[in-house]
DNA sequence: TTCCCGAATGTAAGCGCTTACATCTGATTC
DNA sequence: GAATCAGATGTAAGCGCTTACATTCGGGAA
């Protein structure tokens, strides 16, 4: 492999420069303290050698890696690609790279994954959700890592995390639909078992009818996984469930645009004879036909700013805050009132 | 930050469990060698102590990361997205963990990113497209950091690619418009400059319209960068450009869904009155409306075998080799007949 | 001129782990 | 019962870098 040149060291590079090895490393990461002379010397030998640090070696002398991992479901997931980039775009600016592990939805992996990102030399962790066993933010918490929970807004939880509430959110979406005068309301969720955003979009739904006097009955839920096809398959399903449905409340955009999908196939007009919302405000929801109501989440900032707070942790130790951010109603074409009759 | 219990070190664990550290590391890294026994007392220490190995000394000792980099334009576009999610995945049962860094579509940026990746420990990498410095190979060869092209496939070149051949899976889609009538062609594309993937495609249009016999005037080529809106715009600036058009080709879907949605704004039915094409046969190729022509490309397994290739390369010293996939037209209703008149 | 001080540089001690090699144990063989 | 051997474990030498501390040197103050 790496046959007759092996790879330089700071060590070779002194020897061709005539200085010692702590000059280099101080060219390399304070040039300020070096002599002007003495540091064109140096930059020039690191050139002719090719040299470039040896990552292990830098990060045991200097215990930190400045690196950052994040646990995502999925990057298949526009919303998550979304954020995520914005994050890493950020982070990149800060001279940070970014460490990825996605879980695929399988809470027993993300544990796993998070311990695993941490042995890999993060230095602080993005983490969506807070959905995850205590003793983790122990084991972090121990260790020295920040972390922070993205996606996710909920005042009841004592740990930092940058998000919007999903609950209340949706909850705001459904008392529009409410206002629409739908009763009778059908929820196609991702699985919320071990998905506190899922669980709270529910909840929104279920507080708002509440609220409104409708009986818990009214509401039919149903839990599918992530994907077009199973939204389409869902919405199926709940109109031969329950058929006095008039409005199908998806949990993301991606389950509702498999909804309209369906509808569409089965001859049914959106909104006409049917509402459908979504959640998040992907592009393909502006882009549907009809276009998409649904509740729009601003990712990138989520992303950006989850990154600058993270970065500030690790370069002048602020604890981390929690950030709530506001989402807001895209009303477009596929809601609309109670059929008639 | 890190107070009175300090991370704990191999040490720690050696002493508690009254063996020696090296007992300890055999432990963790082949555990076939060591004694019953004396494994569970040693892996009881591990959960007692809430050890975790540190990742610098381990890369420092160990001369690897267990870390594979990939330097990508952008996540947000659900091409790289779903290919590298693939690619992820697979690195994950492998034992590697995924170390992202993202160009922006700046090429003077990609380079300096791979360094970057190498610095931060990469073992090896993953490339989108051939398109770098001549020098980056070599950086990267004397530092035995294997690396493979992805997205690309071009038997010219020399470096080990796995992707597909952009020119000729854009002449057979070239050919299909062809077959249908159409004589005047207009081509929306992503910036060629830095771009071999664009670049292939655009060639692939010049070389089936020459083999028909079409001069070169009657393809009306425009460059704009990524996005719905650009595409939109760019539609409109091609009819008034080039009012003979019947078909825009379009770089990518996504592009191609701004032509679409342009078109539907400028009162002009797909595809009875212009037809319009796109290349990647992302999910929202199939939803749109008309649901558009495109090139299906197998991102997914794109990622899949790379990771494999890479991770082979990394265990077993094989040596990469270059794979062409194959990719295939998805004939749906955007493409029509020249109209009449 | 002598002393002191700060800037520039050198010296060398780890950082926590892996692994080649040495050692020890007990079973197997003759 | 001695010799042999394999399996289990220990010893200790680095891996390449950062950084606290030591040293050197030249110039300004006294």
């Amino acid at each position: 492999m790496s046959s007759i040149p092996p790879v330089p060291t700071l060590a070779d590079v002194a020897r061709r420069a005539g200085v010692s090895t702590a000059t280099v490393s101080r060219c390399l990461n304070s040039p300020g303290q070096v002599n002007e002379g003495t540091r064109t010397r140096v930059m020039q030998a690191v050139r002719d050698l090719g040299y470039a640090p040896n990552f292990g070696a830098r990060a045991l002398a200097a215990k930190q890696t400045n690196t950052v991992g994040v646990v995502i479901p999925t990057m298949e997931n526009a919303v998550f690609a979304r954020g995520i980039q914005a994050f890493q775009n950020a982070l990149g600016h800060a001279g940070k790279t970014l460490l990825i592990a996605s879980s695929a939805y399988q809470p027993e992996l993300e544990d796993e994954q998070v311990r695993t990102l941490v042995a890999r030399g993060a230095d602080a962790l993005l983490l969506i959700g807070y959905e995850r066993e205590p003793s983790l933010f122990d084991f972090l918490a121990r260790r020295g890592v920040p972390a922070l929970v993205a996606w996710s807004f909920d005042e009841t939880q004592s740990h930092p995390a940058i998000g919007f509430d999903n609950r209340a959110s949706m909850e705001e979406l459904a008392r529009l639909v409410l206002q629409y005068g739908h009763t009778h309301v059908a929820c196609i969720s991702a699985p919320t078992g071990p998905n506190d955003r899922a669980r709270g979009r529910v909840q929104g739904i279920r507080h708002a009818m509440d609220s409104a006097g409708l009986p818990a009955q009214n509401l039919y839920l149903t839990e599918v996984d992530y994907g077009i096809d199973t939204g389409a398959a869902a919405l199926r399903h709940v109109l031969s469930a329950a058929p006095a449905t008039t409005v199908v409340m998806c949990g993301n955009d991606v389950l509702a645009i498999g909804a309209l999908r369906a509808a569409r196939e089965m001859g049914l007009r959106v909104p006409e004879d049917l509402s459908i919302t979504g959640f998040d405000d992907i592009d393909l929801a502006m882009l549907a036909e009809p276009a998409l109501t649904t509740v729009h989440v601003p990712h990138r900032e989520m992303g950006r700013r989850a990154a600058g707070q993270l970065v500030q942790a690790l370069e002048q130790g602020t604890p981390l805050k929690s950030v709530r951010l506001a989402t807001d109603i895209r009303v477009r074409q596929s809601l609309g009132p109670v059929p008639k009759g």
